[in-house]
RNA sequence: GCCGAUGUAGCUCAGCUGGCUAGAGCACGUGAUUUGUAAUCUCGGGGUCGGGGGUUCGAGUCCCUUCAUCGGCUCCA
């Protein structure tokens, strides 16, 4: 007999070798029918999987993220089986479950796929599930595999079988499809009702650019019919909230070719609603010790070359700008640090001036392939809330903290809640992409841990995303369609200090390193604005919108009484217009719907004669009719923050 | 940059297998209307169909090329 405990922590006996499906139908039928794969002792198993030692057990239904992976995996398969017949030698090579669905990455040859192939794989995937196929997953000695995609002439799974250790190697096979596969699947491919394939993309080998390109065709499977419906009307409902089309709608941004590629255009209500952005984070900083600086778009290469960022991006970037006769180059600035840390040493400074903060919405330009470009979360030209703080050791702990604070109540403010934090750390495989010895690295890296840890954040670790003169902690926001994005970074710097040569005198008169912190709580401006539009459908909070409210007058007899009201409103500090065209009542509502303005102010008759408005909100929540003072009580309310 | 898709008026789109001077709605301009909670009516201007080249008696439609846009190129059997 065998101990098993499950989930909720209680334990039971049973014979050994029993599978998985048997104790699940031992704790419930229901349980039964509806597991579809499950993990004992933290490994994956499938429903068939025989048990045969003491351990825990835990079963995934279509609920559980696991259980979704399985599901998608296991359709990975189905769809390779459907691709490999319609499509004959071609050669597989990875398949695995993503976030929403699966896809296989396949070396095509000579064929090609295209959209119009989407609907013949997915019939043949769906005429394969309801023939109801077994997945059953089998080991393989290494010398067994390898001859087997020797005669596959397939070079893909032989370099996977390569980083395998023989008695790991196993295979999956389902109709007369096999398959090398780690395991994780639903019991039988009758389970999967439904089949989309969503698109195909390039994508190189190993994801390295070097290697050749393979087509991913990407897919996601359901296990009702109406799931996926509602998956595809969920898309559908995701992309109106996209930036770019918001941005168009709202009169906000715009693009131009001829300006060039990733180069965004702000109107007048965009950049309406970045100075206010940028005016709530200067009151913070102030209130934070930060002092403002600006610097110059472009800088000498010296700059860069004691930067480092000439060695790192020199080749990659826009090209110099020389001047005629004195043949300088100069570079349009990728980041501020750089010109900031000549600021810093513009003037001794004593360890008592420490820690010294230096702010600036710092526009920045870098070169980003034209395929990476995307509205205004992938540009060329952007502007930073960037700051630098220069420090003690010893402060580095306590400062890094209330950069953390200062963050979250930007996030906080701006009612994004639903965010992660990331911790990126060095690739210790592969030193040369980053600059400064390793003694400064670990520092560096220790000191956010430690941050991160004391503030209790839930956080990730990724290694290799650093960025080359340091490690850093970031805060991403996922955009409408679950793609996420990098808002807000916090970056320990001990690099710069060094290459810079910055020094204080500390209280024994020695000449000392600060070191350096990178900070930005938007990250930049335009994603940040790109991400804030997607997360509120445009509906922006009430305190940062263009127009506040738009009074609507019934006719134009009510105009002079209209432009009291909005004198009075304006005189405390309410941002609104009025809708003087002769339309019906319902059409300006109509139009001020669309603009998405908070209030909408109606005025004829009845509100003149009794000095009152009748006030509506977005959404149509009806007021009624208030004393302008009330109105006032309630936007002020609103917009506290 | 690479893979796939798309490109017709400021916006959203129609235009079948190539065949009259390329259409609609919204937006814009004009005139009328002065309106009570999500679209008042009238008339009008606006497109060398992304650019270039080709096939054809004839191209928005077919082919080539180029530019731009969208999705992807991070998820490791």
């Amino acid at each position: 007999m065998i101990k098993i405990t499950l989930k909720d922590g209680s334990t039971k006996e049973y014979p050994k070798g029993i599978s998985v499906i048997s104790i699940a139908k031992d704790i419930s039928e229901g349980l039964a029918r509806n597991v579809i794969s499950a993990s004992f002792n933290g490994r994956t198993l499938e429903n068939s999987s025989e048990i045969t030692e003491n351990g825990k057990i835990e079963f995934y239904t279509w609920d559980d993220d696991e259980g979704k992976k399985a599901f998608w995996h296991s359709s990975s398969h189905v769809m390779a089986q459907a691709i490999s017949e319609l499509f004959p030698g071609i050669k597989l090579t990875i398949g695995p479950a993503i976030t929403n669905g699966f896809y296989y990455d396949i070396d095509l040859e000579d064929h090609k796929i295209s959209e119009s192939d989407f609907s013949n794989i997915e019939n043949r995937i769906l005429e394969i599930c309801r023939e109801k196929h077994d997945f059953k997953i089998r080991s393989s000695s290494k010398k067994n595999a390898v001859e087997f995609y020797k005669n596959e002439n397939n070079p893909y799974k032989l370099e996977l079988i390569n980083d395998l250790k023989d008695g790991e190697i196993t295979f999956c096979d389902h109709s007369n499809f096999t398959d090398l596969c780690k395991g994780g699947h639903i019991p039988n491919t009758s389970l999967i009702k439904a089949v989309k394939i969503l698109n195909i993309s390039g994508a190189f080998w190993r994801a390295d650019q070097n290697n050749k390109q393979l087509t991913r065709v990407y897919g996601i499977s359901f296990p009702k019919q109406k799931l996926l419906k509602e998956y595809l009307q969920n898309i559908e409902q995701a992309k109106l909230r996209d930036h770019r089309k918001i941005g168009k709608n709202l009169k906000l941004f715009s693009f131009s070719n001829k300006v060039g590629l990733g180069l965004p255009l702000w109107l007048p209500k965009g950049v309406d609603l970045r100075y206010r952005l940028e005016n709530f984070l200067r009151k913070a900083q102030k209130k934070a010790g930060y002092q403002m600086v600006m610097t110059p778009h472009i800088g000498n290469k010296e700059l860069y070359v004691t930067s480092g960022h000439y060695d790192k991006y020199g080749e990659d970037t826009f090209q110099p700008i020389k001047t005629p006769k004195e043949n300088e180059e100069f570079y349009l600035k990728p980041m501020n640090c750089p010109h900031h840390c000549e600021i810093y040493n513009s003037q001794k400074f004593s360890y008592k001036d420490l820690p010294v903060r230096y702010a600036e919405f710092g526009t920045v330009y870098r070169y980003e392939q034209s395929g990476e470009l995307h509205g205004l979360t992938r540009v060329r030209g952007f502007t930073q809330d960037d700051a630098h703080i220069f420090c003690t050791e010893d402060q580095l702990d306590s400062e890094f903290k209330n950069v953390i604070d200062l963050t979250l109540h930007v996030f906080k403010t701006l009612e994004l809640n639903d965010f992660s934090v990331q911790i990126s750390i060095r690739d210790a495989n592969n030193q040369e992409k980053y600059i400064g010895d390793t003694v400064a690295w670990e520092k560096s890296e220790k000191a956010i841990i430690k941050a991160v840890k004391d503030k209790k954040l839930k956080h990730t670790i990724e290694e290799g995303e650093a960025a080359f003169y340091g490690p850093k902690l970031d805060f991403m926001v996922n955009d409408a369609l679950g793609r996420k994005w990098q808002l807000g970074t916090i970056q320990v710097d001990y690099n710069l200090p060094e290459r810079f040569d910055l020094t204080y005198i500390d209280n024994n008169n020695q000449s000392k390193r600060p070191v350096m912190i990178h900070r930005a709580p938007f990250g930049s401006l335009e994603r940040f604005i790109a991400i804030l539009l997607e997360n509120t459908a445009g509906n922006l909070p009430l305190w940062l919108t263009p127009s506040q409210f738009i009074i609507l007058p019934i006719s134009e007899k009510h105009e002079k009484y209209c432009k009291n009201v909005l004198n009075l409103l304006e005189n405390n500090e309410i941002r609104g217009l009025i809708d003087n065209r002769s339309e019906t009542i319902g059409r300006k509502i109509r139009d001020a719907e669309i603009q998405k303005i908070p209030f909408m102010i109606v005025i004829g008759e009845k509100e003149s004669d009794q000095n009152l408005i009748s006030v509506r909100s977005h959404g149509g929540h009806d007021y009624g009719a208030m004393k302008v003072e009330d109105f006032v009580k309630i936007i002020e309310e609103k917009t506290k923050i």
